[in-house]
DNA sequence: AGGGTCGATGTCAGTGACTGTCAACAGTAG
DNA sequence: CTACTGTTGACAGTCACTGACATCGACCCT
């Protein structure tokens, strides 16, 4: 066994999960954080650029497979229905993680509106790469741009919907529901 | 006169601009910032909540025209329409603020990830007031969210192209391209 | 075994964003 | 003239975040 205990990083996204829970992410300090972990507030701003981040542990593991579900659409798919390739990936992945444990963190995000922001930047992340990925199909601009803004929209509602509990639709079934609403309310006019 | 010079806001954030424009974001303080409009740092927190808020003077405005926009438009319309109506008002107010101004403040938001979070967050409050107007013209869910949702995504891309000149259509034409796009690359499959 | 490097952590000092509190003082109402 | 109000300054304090350096087990090479 190493000189530490191991997972630093894994114990302070748990430490940091349940004192956001308890008190909230602003009565929270990184230090507070760090000691729940065994660790120190310089040690937790090693692993985690900001107090912020060490919510979103995963988010490059769901970028990646959403632009590789984008990628590896049939040639024949069109820009939107590739993306929904991409947001099936996505289900996927979310829906393997604990459900209670998404719900927690979800709640957390909810209440704080320094987390609302940040998840923003995550899903204009993914926008972006999903755009790159189009582009790499042969799609065009604002194509490109558009389709993988709405999906993410999709993605957004879908998420927020399953995450809050508000129907008990399994996240897949739920994403293609919110696509479908997507595809209704823009090309029916 | 009063005892202080008047238009303290105003002259915060003219200071602020210019040296954001000079030395970056983040190499500026707020207390210089405040120095240069011939305030102390204590007064800059007053008016504006932190230290990006700054730049986002205008922004209720323009939510407020939007959702006005929207609520205006004629009941016939489609969820859609209703929003390329907000747009429009959007494009109108946009359109008769200083052009060389809007490029100036958008260079500046481009080169900082703080800033360009904020904006998301801007974007994401014009969204929830859209569905928000949306739902008072008898739109249900999801429908309105990922209109507002779409509409925001329209939004972004045509002052993106605008404000970076990557084309000199004027803003209102480029709004309405970009939300024919929208409905082109949604609906066609 | 001995020595040297490496990686993760601790320690400490510092900057800057932001807040709470109180004082100062022109303007305004009575 | 007095009391009240609104805007600002002054000051102290907390906390997010950073840079520099020390520590020490693990691992490698000989």
């Amino acid at each position: 066994m190493g000189r530490w205990q191991p997972d630093s990083r894994g114990r302070l996204q748990e430490a940091a999960l349940a004192l956001f829970s308890e008190r909230g992410f602003d009565q929270t300090t990184a230090s507070q954080i760090a000691a729940r972990a065994g660790l120190t507030e310089r040690t937790f701003f090693r692993h985690f650029a900001d107090k912020r981040e060490v919510l979103f542990g995963g988010s490059e593991v769901l970028q990646e497979r959403i632009v590789a579900g984008v990628a590896e659409a049939p040639l024949a798919d069109g820009p939107l229905d590739a993306v929904a390739r991409g947001l099936a990936a996505a289900a996927d992945v979310l829906g393997d993680f604990r459900r209670d444990l998404s719900r927690q963190r979800h709640a957390v995000i909810i209440a704080s509106p320094e987390l609302r922001e940040r998840e923003l930047v995550k899903l204009a992340d993914y926008a972006a790469a999903v755009t790159e990925a189009l582009h790499r199909r042969g799609v065009g601009e604002p194509q490109a741009s558009l389709a993988a803004e709405a999906g993410m929209t999709v993605l957004r509602v879908a998420v927020e919907r399953w995450a809050s509990g508000a129907d008990d639709q399994d996240l897949p079934d739920g994403m293609r529901d919110a696509m479908a609403g997507l595809r209704a309310v823009a090309g029916g006019s």
